[in-house]
Order: structure tokens, then sequence, then C-alpha cells
RNA sequence: GGUGGCAUAGCUCAGCUGGAUAGAGCACCUGCCUUCUAAGCAGGCGGUCCUAGGUUCGAAUCCUAGUGCCAUCACCA
């Protein structure tokens, strides 16, 4: 039984004692700063059922606690609020009972799994900013859900099909000259998306041409030689033809290998990879068995679509009128899929951008009309664009934030800001390299997680992202200091796997123990609400306690042994918990910096 | 036009189920390195919580309307 818990049942009975009634609920919050005390009761909502002075009722239950309840020391009422100062001895045994336990605050695994979608790029281009935010959200969210308890599985779904793949095939195949990364150097991913733009280009060119010609825009748009082609070799491809597939073959492979080096640097992995190639076509028998039960319907041309409009929602097509699937259809046909390949799934997460609100709110609809049980356990984690001061990155118009130019940059500026600080001396130039690319990325990450996953970001690549204050670097660093100390310890023989009986602590101490102690309910919320954010705040919150303390109290300086000894184990739980923390944000901690 | 999201300090963001004087970081100003790493600590400056109503003992938080920005409403993805 918590202390909350405690004290609910005690305030419920001083109500009864004193006053003669049943209280329904009682309102706990944690004491602000600027007063004494841990624990604040509210005394407001109390007044509907015992009439009298806020203040004086408050005195009332706060004497009754303190004479019967272990845990409270002491208390004060101010306003309508009563303060409830808690024993240091309550603190020092939940201390002791978790100092050592590793993964404090983690869930162990249970058998409800859920799957967790992300990054799902297109393979015509390299990754981007908008890219970066996907993959750290998802991959972080995967990690808390963990964390929280559940097996997860980690998946996406590669769109390496389409008429925009064939853009970059057929702007290859005309200008490429036989061009590869290893005759140009470039990476894959880099290589095939500059026949992207490339392709992009000559379409812009052509529309131009035509409009001067006298064709109408629409017209001239539609029917530009070089998309004639693009569509012609989409259907070669879904014709199967060898020379089109070989060649779409040896493109995606380029474009695979240069996605895996990203993937890499950016930390993040998949368990199971789903293809469009492999899906695009499922679906189609789901739509078909829909129709019959009438879920969806006919029109006069023949394409197929679901009536939405008593759910609030329009009529949306689920297989045009040639019989050929749109997206929707590969979408309900993957679903279903995911959940035949995992029958232990029990709910899948899809981190996309909120630009598909609507396309997830259909899909969920369209699962449950079809009677899936688990349409209900689907969720849409949906974040919100990552823009640019110029407004929308536009990969065609050259306007992105490349993801491996960004996380270069970024490992740059960790170098400079370390070189010029110079702590790294007896570092070689192969660990240094490594720890800038820890600390550069850490600052990337964590400036991209910590923001509420549905806001929008504005992010400017002229203004670099801070190393100080509320970053990663600043909590990084914070564990290396920490690192240094427990170095120091050990080497003066401190022994700290002994448990300290009664010290008076320290306020610092105390508030200290009062955000470890918020670890394991942070990472349910986080699991609850999908959000990153509520980690990399707590992280803060708990760093910048550490600093205060760091700063206040001498901790290897200390001349009572038990309290030397308290303060390296505490020091020792607060780089655990940062790490932990981080580690569900995909961040590592070093051991200098 | 319909629907959805967002709006808090100059800038970037917190603010849990409604609770005390709305909090951080950056920027700007002032102190603190002969003591465990100054990427730090302590302090100062800075607010019409978009606007107007409403519910409540109490509203940044809930409800209604409006304003602004973004997204979406295609046989696109």
């Amino acid at each position: 039984m918590n202390i909350q818990e405690v004290l609910l049942h005690k305030v419920k009975e001083a109500v009864h004692t004193i006053y003669g009634q049943e209280l329904p609920s009682v309102e706990f919050q944690p004491t602000r700063k600027d007063f004494e005390g841990d624990v604040t009761i509210v005394v407001f909502p109390m007044l509907r059922v015992i009439k009298g002075n806020p203040v004086q009722i408050g005195e009332q239950i706060g004497a009754f606690l303190k004479e019967h309840v272990d845990e409270v020391s002491d208390f004060n009422v101010i306003k309508g609020f009563l303060n409830i100062v808690l024993d240091d001895n309550f603190y020092l045994s939940f201390f002791n009972s978790i100092k050592s336990e590793s993964n404090f605050g983690f869930l162990k695994e249970s058998t409800d799994a859920i799957m967790v979608e992300y990054s799902s790029p297109n393979t015509n281009k390299p990754l981007h900013l908008g890219h970066i935010r996907n993959n750290l959200l998802g991959y972080s969210v995967a990690e808390i859900l963990k964390a929280s308890g559940r097996k997860v599985y980690k998946t996406q779904i590669i769109n390496d099909r389409g008429i925009h793949i064939c853009k970059s095939m057929v702007a290859w195949q005309k200008f490429g000259n036989g061009e590869t990364p290893s005759s140009t150097g470039l990476k894959g991913d880099k290589l095939v998306g500059n026949y992207y733009v490339a392709f992009d280009k000559i379409y812009k060119e052509q529309i131009a041409q035509r409009i001067a010609s006298g064709i109408d825009f629409k017209d001239a748009e539609k029917e530009a030689p070089i998309l004639l082609e693009a569509k012609k070799m989409l259907l070669k491809w879904e014709a199967g033809d060898a020379e089109t597939v070989a060649l779409w073959k040896t493109m995606n492979g380029w474009v695979y290998k240069g996605f895996e080096v990203t993937y890499k640097n950016l930390g993040v992995d998949f368990d199971t990879l789903y293809y469009e190639s492999d899906t695009y076509l499922l679906g189609k028998n789901v739509v078909a068995e829909g129709l019959e039960k009438g879920v969806f319907f006919k029109k006069e041309d023949g394409s197929v679509w679901i009536d939405l409009t008593e759910d609030g929602l329009d009529e949306k097509i689920v297989l045009r009128s040639d019989g050929t699937a749109v997206y929707m259809t590969q979408d309900i046909g993957t679903a279903i899929q995911r959940v035949k390949d995992h029958p232990d799934v029990n709910g899948m997460v899809y981190t996309v951008g909120n630009e598909q609100d609507y396309h997830f709110k259909v899909l969920f609809l369209i699962l449950k009309k079809l009677g899936f049980s688990w349409s209900d356990k689907l969720y849409h984690l949906s974040y919100g664009m990552v823009d640019l001061p110029s407004g929308k990155m536009k990969s065609r118009e050259g306007t992105v934030v490349d993801a491996d130019d960004l996380m270069a940059d970024m490992t740059q500026t960790a170098a400079t800001i370390s070189e010029e600080l110079g702590k790294l001396e007896e570092y070689t130039d192969e660990e240094k390299g490594a720890l800038y690319q820890m600390i550069g990325l850490g600052a990337l990450k964590y400036y991209i997680l910590k923001v509420d996953p549905k806001k929008r970001i504005l992010f400017d690549p002229e203004e670099s992202v801070d190393f100080q204050g509320n970053t990663g670097p600043f909590i990084q660093y914070t564990y290396a200091r920490i690192q240094s100390i427990l170095r120091k310890a050990d080497s003066m023989g401190i022994d700290i796997s002994e448990s300290t009986a009664s010290v008076e602590l320290h306020i610092k101490e105390k508030e200290l123990i009062k955000q470890i102690q918020l670890f394991p309910d942070t990472i349910q919320l986080a699991a609850e609400n999908y959000s990153p954010a509520l980690i990399a705040n707590y992280t803060y919150d708990l760093v910048k306690e550490f600093n205060s303390f760091y700063q206040q109290v001498s901790i290897l300086g200390e001349a009572n042994e038990e309290k030397r000894i308290l303060r390296v184990q505490l020091s020792k739980k607060v780089a655990d918990v940062i790490q932990d923390a981080f580690r569900l944000l995909g961040i590592e901690v070093p051991e200098r910096m």
C-alpha cells in the first residue's frame, strides 16, 4: 500500500471520527515548492460534506493524521490546503527498497503484445527531418510500451512500388548513363533521390512547353511525355516485365543500403518488415466479402465505396472502377495480415503524421464495420509536421533538411563545443568521434522528443540546436559528472552496498528521492499517452534537482560516513534513472564529457 | 464551406484527474571555478494563458460562440 492510499484511508477515518460524515473521495496533490510539506490535501471539496471553516477542518484532520499515521511527522494549513510533512524514514526506507533494483520503474514483459509501426518511407528519395521525427517517436514509443510491460513488435511498411518509384526509374534510365552508387561514390538513396528530382524538373519543363504551345493546363500536366513513360513503366511493373522488375530491384537495393546507414546512425531498428509490393493486392478479397455483407456498396461504374455519412464522415472509395486497389484497400489488407502473422497482438500503433488523421479515422471505422474485434485497439500516433521558417519541406523542390546531413551537422557542432571546452585530453580520436556523435545525436533527439507529439515543430537550420539548459547534452553532462564521482568513490574504497539505517535527510536529498519515486508512474503515463515528451520532461526535472543538490552539498567530502554513503548511493541511482529514461528516448549517455 | 488539431513570457516549450502567487530553457542583466567536471549553480528582468460569454467555492485547464494559423474533405498517397 503506498502512502497516498494510507492517507486516503486515514483522512476518511478522521472525517468519520471527528464529524461523523462519510467522505466520498479525497483530493491529493504534491505540495508546491513554496510551502513546507510533501503531500497536500485540498480541503475545499470536503465542504460539501462537512460544514465549517476550511482552515479549522484542515487543522483537525492534520492533527488526527499526525497522531495516527507513523509516516506523518508534521503538518500545516494554509487557506484550504492541508500540507503534510512525511517522516525522513519514510523516504529512506523507500530508497533502500529500490536502490539496488536494476530497471527500476520498468515492468516485466507480459504476453500482452502490441505492434508499433513507424518510418514507412517511400523508396525514391533519402530520409529527411520529417522522417527523423517519425522514427524517433515511433522507436521511443515502442521502448516506452515495452517498459510499461507490453510485448512490442516494431514494424514498418515500405512503400516500394507505385508511380513515384517509377519516376526515378524512368529518369535514371533516360539520363543515368549507368551510374551506380559505387561509380559515383554517392549513398544509394541519395543517388536515386537525385533522379526523382531530375524527373520533376523535366516534367515541369514539359508542362511549361505544352502550355506555351496552347494546351490546357490540366491536359498539359496529365499527358506530359515523361509522365506517360512513368505510367507505362508502372503497368509493365505490375505485369511483371522482367527488365522493369530487374531495374526496380536494383534501384530499391541501392536505396535500402542507404537507409540502413541512416537507421544505424539514428539508432532505430525493426522486428518485422512489410513491403507494399507484397501487400498492395491484399484487401481486395476483404472488400469483396464486405460487399456481400453490405458494409460496402458498388456504384454504377463498378467502383466500391463505403458510406460513412452516418458517422459524420463522407463516402470513401475502397476499390477503383477498374478493380485496382487504392491505399485504403491495401491498409485494410495489411492490418488483417499483421494480425494473422502475429496472433498475439492486441493492438497496433501507427506512427504517421497528422495530415493523415482522416485516413486513419476511416480505416479504423472500416475495420470495425467489417467486424474485427481488435479494431478498437488501433491507435493513430498522429504527430505534427516539422516546418522550416520558410514553410513546408518539399522533396521535389529541394527544400528539405536531409537526415544524414543534419546528423553530421549536429555531430560537428558537438565536436566544436567539446574541443573549446577541452576536457578530453586522454581520449583517442576514435573515442572522441564516438562521443561527439553521442552528444550531437543526444541534442537532436532530445530537441525533437521533448515536444508534445501532436504539436508541430518549427525547425530553424540557421539557429543551431542548443546544448545548454533543457537539452540532451545537459542531461548527458550530469550523467557524466555522476560517473566521475562514482569512479572517485570507488577509488576511495567507499562501499555503497550497505544500507544507511537512519540519518537526517538534507532537504535536497529528500527532493531527489521524491523525484526518483515518480519514475514508475511517469513511464506508465508516457505509455498511456504515447508520449516520450513526458519522459523527457521528467528526466529534466530530475537532473535539475540533482545539479542543485550537487552544488549545495558535498558528496565525497561529507564527514559523516553514513551520509557520505547515502549521497553516493543517491547519485548512482539518479545516474541509473537518467540512463534508463534516456534509453526510452533512444539516447545514449557518456562516461565523460 | 464541412470536419479535425493548435493558440501560455521577445523566442522555444512545461503545466497530471479543474486548486495556493501560472513554471522552465534560450536571450538580456548580476553574482559563484585554490574544494566531487562552470555543457553547471544562485538570483534579476519578462505574462490580457487568443477574444467574449458560461459552469464552479475555485478555470490556462471543462462548455458555447468567435478570431488566427495548420491539416483534411480526390477512382492521390
